[in-house]
DNA sequence: TTTACGATCTAT
DNA sequence: TAGATCGTAAAT
């Protein structure tokens, strides 16, 4: 089912600034009833370790944010605002806890699955933040933990584009106002135009 | 046990 | 611009 290029987790075991920069342009891939939904990978913020006052480690390891601090190349999936999961991928050595929100996709690949997750919703909001493409993949609280270096769990990324140094824009985090100075405004947000990237605007 | 607050989304 | 909605971690 195209698993060849699944990324190993040694592109995950480097800082997390540097990975979050380099899954732009990645295809994160679902298998859901034994069909691939897939969506370009177009908006990543990095969360970098305990000093980090915006990063759920700066508490310490607690039951929730435990996968942070083991292997990279784990999914993080936490639950937030009462209603919403968000999907993030651990980098680093072990016992360093940071980890790639990502925050947006470009959809490819089995669409007819993603309009059924998302209901009747305009499609170019359907993957456009970061509780909606997990809504639409259907990832939750089953997918914490889970090893997405090897294809049986269903979730995984493959290399795809490669984005141009010129077409990555760079930005304060989002939804983190009440974090103290300097890491409120570290230009940790990563995305892409994808209508700028050549083959991939004729999908969309 | 209680409280305050979200790495958000949606409708208004 | 505000309401939804509840797990989490710290305070009581």
């Amino acid at each position: 089912m195209g698993e060849s290029n699944i990324i190993s987790s040694e592109f995950y075991d480097r800082q997390v600034i540097e990975v979050a920069r380099d899954l732009l342009g990645k295809r994160l891939v679902r298998v859901l009833y034994g069909v691939r939904v897939s969506g370009i990978i177009s908006e990543t913020e990095a969360y970098d370790g305990m000093q980090d006052l915006a990063c759920h480690a700066r508490v310490g390891k607690t039951k929730r944010n435990a996968v942070m601090f083991g292997n990279a190349g784990r999914a993080y999936v936490y639950f937030t605002y009462g209603m919403h999961w968000c999907l993030n991928i651990v980098t680093g050595p072990k016992d360093y806890p940071a980890a790639v929100l990502i925050r947006a996709i470009q959809p490819q690949e089995g669409l007819e699955i993603i309009e059924m997750s998302r209901g009747m919703i305009a499609r170019k909001n359907w993957t456009n933040g970061p509780a909606k493409l997990t809504q639409a993949l259907q990832i939750n609280q089953l997918q914490n933990g889970l090893d997405i270096t090897r294809p049986d769990g269903n979730l995984w990324i493959e290399s795809s584009l490669v984005i141009n140094e010129n077409d990555v824009k760079t930005g304060p985090r989002i939804g983190i106002a009440n974090t103290p100075k300097p890491w409120r405004s570290m230009p940790w947000r990563f995305w892409f135009e994808a209508t700028q990237q050549a083959g991939l605007e004729q999908k969309l």
